[in-house]
DNA sequence: ATTACTGCAAAAGATTTGCACTAGG
DNA sequence: CCTAGTGCAAATCTTTTGCAGTAAT
């Protein structure tokens, strides 16, 4: 029953699928990985390594940059978790896989909002179709001005 | 007259198209940059800062790496030239624009493969309706296993 | 004549690696 | 138990920067 309970948050869900998915495939449950996960599946914003790790620091003194990478590249080599490298930045940042959506990054603050629907499917189709390649995935940067900067080049 | 015949050449016009647009902004036009540009424009792969270095040096020996950055960087942000950074790979791949094409990326061997048209312009109308965002550009990112890869993987 | 650009070497980041130790299954 | 994962430090790799000298306008 208490599990039921559990399984309407789609935090908690995403959790648990997550740490099944691991279990199915043979991969050790860290408490530092759990950690990562937890993290990742929380983060609404599109953090760096570094900062996963500056942000796990306090309750997990011990923690390495190293494991954070770690448990990154098995995420992503589990296709969990997304990694997205930007133009004018050498900084991956990192993105659970939950729901699908597409990102806009702000040239000017660097800010990165997330947008929803958009189907990309047919250019994935056409792709295919005009190369040959077996499509595995899809990862579409759209590079802008936010809001804000907007406003503020306004001003100028 | 002689200027009519080259402009025929479409690599021979985006030359001269790329060195009037740099006078325009009075930015100098340089022995090494224009190495760099019509590497560029001749480039049918997605060379990185090193390969573009490499296969200079037996013509310009006295050119450094730096100077290939610092120009690539002049490129870019004139809109000449765009920066592919991949998933897998920390380094950047460079891209004259000529015309558009969209890329597609081997997993397995990490080759880079262009396809044509692939009209993306509705995305990012969405994109600013659900954002408001100003778009400025967009880079489509698509992975997969290219045709010979294909044949490798299931020879095994 | 200016000053942007170059070449060099050093610095700065980000990520990876080697290794002894620890803990998950 | 056994070995994958951890933490640490050093190494590696790509890109950037500072600076004195050179060349484009």
């Amino acid at each position: 029953m208490a599990l039921h309970f559990y399984d309407n948050d789609p935090k908690q869900a995403a959790y648990n699928h997550v740490l099944a998915h691991l279990k199915e495939k043979h991969i050790r449950i860290t408490e530092t990985r759990k950690a990562v996960i937890a993290y990742m599946i929380n983060a609404h914003h599109h953090p760096s390594a570094e900062q996963i790790y500056r942000d796990l620091l306090p309750q997990y003194p011990s923690m390495s940059l190293a494991t954070v990478y770690n448990n990154l590249k098995v995420l992503i080599d589990e296709g969990l978790v997304a990694e997205l490298k930007l133009s004018n930045d050498n900084t991956a940042y990192f993105d659970f896989m939950g729901d699908e959506h597409l990102h806009i990054v702000c040239e000017s603050c660097g800010k990165i909002t997330d947008f929803v629907d958009a189907d990309i499917s047919p250019i994935k189709e056409e792709a295919k179709e005009q190369t040959g390649y077996e499509i595995t995935r899809a990862q579409l940067l759209i590079y802008g001005l936010c809001p804000e900067c907007q406003k503020r080049e306004k001003k100028t």
